[in-house]
DNA sequence: TTCTACATTATAATAGTTCTAAACTGTTGA
DNA sequence: TCAACAGTTTAGAACTATTATAATGTAGAA
């Protein structure tokens, strides 16, 4: 939970300058206790909602990249025909609930760490993600 | 490896049609030694290599999903401009090269089985998939 | 204040994928 | 065998998420 001049430090102190628009979807995206996943889509309604100053799609797309660029989000990779996002850079993995088309945190406490026994040679591990897809249990 | 005939008994067994478009995509996808990765992009431009007989567009989205329903090929999930298949339907396991913008098989034995600690009430898991994506390594 | 580089914006463009509806074809059963 | 039907293919249009464009706006430095 941070005010709007943390906000501002933060994005000048990462080299983005602080713009209303992006001081506003820092507001959305990291003002809440929790955090969450989000697509463009979804980020675009919750900034209408709050706010008259209509931000453009573009900018919104923009800011995002930018943050996920900074580390400020991450990219969930997932099959589906528009990206996902996650407030918590952490590290952590993901429920894909395919029947509500939902995702749900894996807390990484219940996840043993996975262990890849081999490498690539010329090439450095960057991340290693979990999605555990489920679906309704009808037995 | 198949013949056709074994193709034409494996689709009907399946509740498809045996069209000679499905039996050319079945020739392309399963007559390989080995397992593959393709996108339906590289796909229809395998099949324009291999025949004369052009097939649509349309139907290779058909016929690349009804085989993903049926349980001959799975989607590998990444985020991607587009969708990634792969003819290996066995557990296993990607790293994805970041670089290259290339996927690799990581054989199941190198991987330690993942272990979630945790459920969702009332759905059950339905597969467990690691991407671990790598970089160029310039240290 | 003025300048400049960076940001925002509306809109067009792009690309992957899905939809449509007409033509075609494998299969069934008379 | 062959008619009839349901499933399949097809070209092209439509759709949707995302990126590019280029003009306008603005934060920050001098």
């Amino acid at each position: 939970m941070l005010n709007n001049s943390q906000y501002i430090e933060k994005l000048r102190s990462s080299g983005l300058r602080p713009t209303k628009q992006r001081i506003k979807i820092c507001e959305i995206l990291f003002n809440s206790e929790k955090t969450f996943h989000f697509t463009i889509n979804e980020l675009v309604k919750r900034i209408s909602k709050s706010t008259n100053d209509k931000i453009s799609l573009a900018t919104v797309y923009n800011t995002v990249h930018a943050f996920k660029n900074k580390g400020y989000l991450k990219e969930i990779p997932i099959n589906s025909d528009q990206s996902y996002f996650d407030t918590n850079t952490s590290h952590h993995h993901h429920f894909y609930d395919e029947t509500q088309k939902d995702l749900i945190d894996i807390d990484d406490a219940d996840v043993e760490p996975v262990k890849i026994n081999t490498r690539i040679p010329g090439k450095k591990i960057k991340s290693v993600e979990v999605l555990v897809k489920v679906e309704d249990d009808k037995s």
